[in-house]
DNA sequence: GACTTTGTTTGACACTTGTCAAGAAATCTC
DNA sequence: GAGATTTCTTGACAAGTGTCAAACAAAGTC
């Protein structure tokens, strides 16, 4: 029982790593559900617990705290979403191939995921006031701005042009869209995927010039 | 004791009705405060009187529960900010001037209210999962897309063109940058108003063609 | 087998939350 | 002035929160 308040300490068996691994993602898969649903500030460790197949003390057997889930479950999506647009990226032969096949996964993962996504935008506006979460938020916008700039880069190649805008701009571009149309996804689930396709169509051949 | 004597700061006679929504603006502007530097998820009724000169038992005579206030509070908050840039509209004499006054009076309101802009963004994610938000943040985002769509009319009237792009699209290309300033603001307060504008004068010309 | 380590349940703690109600104080009405 | 009305304070409530720890179960080790 001396190990109540597991500090640093870790069980020193890798068998039990992986374990403890397993654990945690399963943790961090059912909490991800709960927070996509219920959003940051209504979610509490129990309601997590209580959507899983565990107990609440057992949240806290593998976290330390609710920030450590959290900030677990953020990294473990993070993984998940920004390698979404690179088979379209690698095998489209020309730019409106490209265009086309990333219309259709971006409004797939809207249609599909739409927890996860405001999940995000709730999480980085919660960043703003609680510093904790700030590492991972910054992490995960950087690895959706790359994926952006890959899309970009590879539209203008193929294109026989060059981007007109750097990474962050063409990323606070994409992305304001994106989110409109996740805010506005559900107050008009209908409409909106086709309006974005419409505003990504209208926007995406300004940021290249030849 | 005190009564007889200074009561420069009482209004003598007010209308009972005036009387109330004055108190009612105060809490607002009390609770808007506190809400900028706390966020939405973080902010309780107690805070929100502690923060003010009154209890937390007043902020029930005057509201019906929590969402009533916070309700009231985007309301009043929604009439100062729409109408942020409408001198700069009116009184630029060439697209130049415009885009300068423009950006100088957003690159001021990022500075200088940094905390409502960041509640804004809060406030928007929130509306996702508290349905009885979505009205008023609707509402706002309307304002705030007119508001854009002024700027950017007017900016093609100075400059003999016309926009390319769609009041809602224009709206999510803006706000995705500016955004992106305020969530960057925390880390980098120095950088980012030039990054802003920076951004800004490389996207504003694309929207607009002859 | 018995013993130790690891994992889980359960129940408790201290605290905060929104809400409300009873009464005090201030204000208004006559 | 006295009485009625509005405004405010105070304290309580039930429910929910994160956290923790002691009892319990399971698994691994000798």
């Amino acid at each position: 029982m001396a190990m109540a308040t597991a500090e640093s300490e870790r069980p020193a068996r890798v068998s039990g790593i992986d374990k403890i691994e397993r654990r945690r993602i399963a943790l961090a898969e059912s909490a991800l559900k709960t927070l996509g649903e219920l959003g940051y500030a209504r979610t509490s460790l129990r309601e997590i617990a209580n959507n899983s197949e565990f107990t609440h003390g057992v949240v806290h057997y593998y976290f330390r705290d609710k920030i450590d889930l959290i900030s677990y479950c953020v990294r473990y999506y993070k993984t998940k979403c920004a390698r979404r647009y690179d088979e379209v990226v690698e095998t489209a032969g020309s730019g409106d191939e490209l265009v086309t096949g990333f219309l259709a996964k971006m409004i797939q993962t809207l249609v599909e995921e739409t927890p996860m996504h405001k999940l995000w935008y709730d999480l980085r506006a919660q960043s703003m006031f609680e510093e904790q979460l700030r590492p991972d938020v910054e992490a995960i916008d950087q690895l959706l701005e790359e994926m952006i700039w890959r899309i970009l880069s590879r539209y203008a190649d193929l294109t026989g042009t060059a981007p007109t805008v750097d990474a962050p701009t063409a990323y606070a571009l994409v992305d304001g869209l994106f989110e409109q149309a996740v805010v506005g996804y559900a107050a008009n689930p209908d409409k909106t995927p086709d309006l974005l396709t419409d505003r990504l169509l209208q926007v995406l051949p300004k940021l290249v010039a030849a």
